[in-house]
DNA sequence: TATCTCTTCGTAAACGTTCCCGATAGGTGA
DNA sequence: TCACCTATCGGGAACGTTTACGAAGAGATA
């Protein structure tokens, strides 16, 4: 027979059917459910954090003045607070993010929404969040979307579940649609778009020289004697593709030459893209004389690819190229490049948002383009130096 | 005159100082001290997250129950259950991660440490950890320590204060002293060494093929003919550095080639290193016919440099290297390399992380190689192909 | 009707931290 | 001695979530 865990009787104990998996009992004289309980309290689990709970134990005072003291908080004495830090020290002490975050709403923690880390420009960027990130205290949170809308969606969900502080993001080829983010916006999220920017949010973005480097690059071949040039761009979509191709149209125009649609071929970057429209291009009645890829490495392959196809470069096709400087050295011959600072398009990211964060909500929105360098190289030399 | 707000006596109050910058009462009948309130309750904070709370309340249930039916757990009724999950969904509710993490101890998130994103070695590995990590519902932390051990400690500091469910290490160059993370592995956190391990720790380890590397490498330069191999090596702590040097031994030793040691230069990997290696190795009296570089980027330069010196490659002077398969196809001649498989190892690294947490201590340490492949191009190929 | 059963729901504690507010001790000046 | 003061400490609520366990009710069985 059962005892009541509440009135000690034993007598008015009726089973009252099973829960969970135990029998349970009903006392008829203090009208009481129960279970008999297991007796087992066994907490082997190791513990990896010291708390303050911890501290205060050692030290006899409560956790509320372990608070302070860790802090450098007000209302609490000198001794006290060395005292206490010392012992901290000694435990190994180091305080929890998540309780923090969790109950100051703050997390110290950004995340980052990115296409692809393995693309120099993207790993550039990443690096300068980073130190940006580091200096403020910040932790970061990365994503790549693989150039999948879905993906993207998913990836912002899980950084929104984890409280990310803030949000930067370079939108994937595909994304079209922004009402996930817009809401987000809405609600008050501090953010900022960087390279694949959105138009349609009113969040900073910080953008590259698209335009004036695409203008620059177009500029210089044109200088160089190119009568005829094409241009190798990105998806339709893509907002750097517009910008870009804008820019090599606006130099065409300017210099009185013509605007041929044949010319102009847009892609998805890819290297059989890049080779099959060199193909194409040779096919023409009059083919161009000089290419702009604005991609990089778009105009790598056209380099190898036209060394093999025994057209010779500069002479008989120059060809100029957006992006990353170490390859564009080490091609032969060397590709005239208009060189982008990802690094810094990150920190100034970062500081942005940064700034959204603290001034929480009543910033003037700004936009920033980071400035990159036109670094010509043999590809586009058809006149000897200088 | 005030009023003591516990026995509504307003006349034995005296002043009691000034405590927080408001005046503070004592009220002498019933022995209680108070302050003056200031009627201010205004929340205007825009509520960015949707709770369970919220949720219960919409629905007039307990917020037990709006757990049990987000969760799909048992104890609730179909009917309740899809009721909430659509409330859910109208109110854009996603969990709070930092809540859940913090009630049940873990965070769905691991750390990484890393010397450098911007290396693509390390973008590659990092792009292996997202993938794996996102099937296992996890985030991902990143951290760079920037070849410094004193940002490295720091790093694995805040990861471990973010209480990550897990670590994954590839430590800095200067990193000899493993005391931070042999504490941490003792404590029970789960943790997996890549690429720069520690042998202190008794962690996994997920290494790439070094050794056998760099003796596939050495070996086919001695086939090729070459008889005075030099090797471009790393900083002698670094592990992959003194593997790869035994491959590169184990090649000479096994083929009877002797081994000079004025052919082994040991540096940094800067560029400034390897130009003066070949400078120095140049001036003896038998300089080396074959250069065999650990890092990528050094045979690439000693390529260049080779170029401008007018040396022969690969009649006068045979070079391979390990690493980046994309920029030593492109070089002018195409480096010989061992391709190593970044991703591959990322994904290993993870995949092996999961289990040490999934298994809570008592697992199988093993360590795991990663297949490299040796690809054969035009810098080491002194006889004529085939 | 008395006893037993199962389903479904609510209550409350716990996680680690911060912060508001009151408690207490030891002063000072009249 | 009484009114007043300051410095320093503790108690406890709050943050969002999960979960152990009891409550309530309906139905089944005797």
């Amino acid at each position: 027979m059962e005892t009541c865990p509440k009135c000690s009787s034993n007598t008015s104990i009726i089973r009252a059917g099973m829960i969970r998996g135990k029998v349970r009992y009903h006392c008829k004289s203090c009208d009481f459910h129960f279970t008999k309980e297991h007796p087992e309290k066994s907490r082997p689990t190791k513990q990896i954090h010291t708390t303050i709970k911890d501290i205060a134990q050692v030290m006899g005072v409560s956790i509320a003045t372990v608070s302070r003291a860790l802090n450098n908080k007000s209302d609490i004495s000198p001794k006290t607070r060395e005292a206490i830090q010392k012992i901290a020290l000694e435990l190994d002490y180091n305080p929890n993010m998540f309780a923090k975050g969790f109950q100051r709403g703050e997390t110290k923690t950004i995340g980052v929404v990115i296409p692809n880390i393995k693309r120099p420009f993207f790993a550039g960027v990443l690096s300068g969040i980073q130190e940006v990130a580091n200096e403020h205290g910040y932790r970061v949170m990365i994503c790549q979307s693989n150039e999948s809308f879905e993906t993207e969606v998913t990836n912002i969900q899980g950084l929104l579940a984890s409280h990310v502080d803030g949000l930067l993001i370079s939108h994937s080829k595909e994304t079209t649609r922004f009402n996930q983010i817009k809401s987000l916006f809405d609600k008050g999220l501090p953010m900022v778009h960087f390279d694949r920017i959105c138009t349609e949010v009113d969040t900073p973005k910080i953008r590259q020289e698209d335009f004036g480097g695409a203008y620059q690059l177009v500029e210089h071949l044109i200088q160089q004697g190119y009568q005829r040039i094409a241009i190798l761009a990105g998806p339709t979509e893509l907002l750097i593709s517009q910008k870009r191709k804008e820019g090599y149209l606006h130099a065409l125009k300017k210099h009185g030459l013509e605007i041929r649609p044949e010319y102009i071929h847009h892609g998805d970057f890819s290297k059989e893209f890049a080779l099959a429209s060199l193909d194409s291009w040779r096919q023409l009645p009059e083919p161009p004389d000089a290419i702009f890829a604005i991609h990089y490495l778009n105009a790598v392959e056209i380099i190898q690819y036209s060394k093999e196809l025994g057209i010779q470069i500069p002479n008989e096709l120059g060809i100029v190229g957006f992006g990353d400087e170490y390859l564009a050295e080490i091609v032969h011959p060397a590709l005239t490049v208009f060189h982008l600072f990802p690094q810094k398009v990150g920190e100034v990211a970062a500081q942005m948002l940064f700034r959204v964060i603290a001034e929480k909500g009543n910033y003037k929105r700004e936009d920033i383009l980071v400035q990159g360098k036109l670094i010509i190289r043999k590809s586009s030399l058809k006149k000897p130096k200088g």
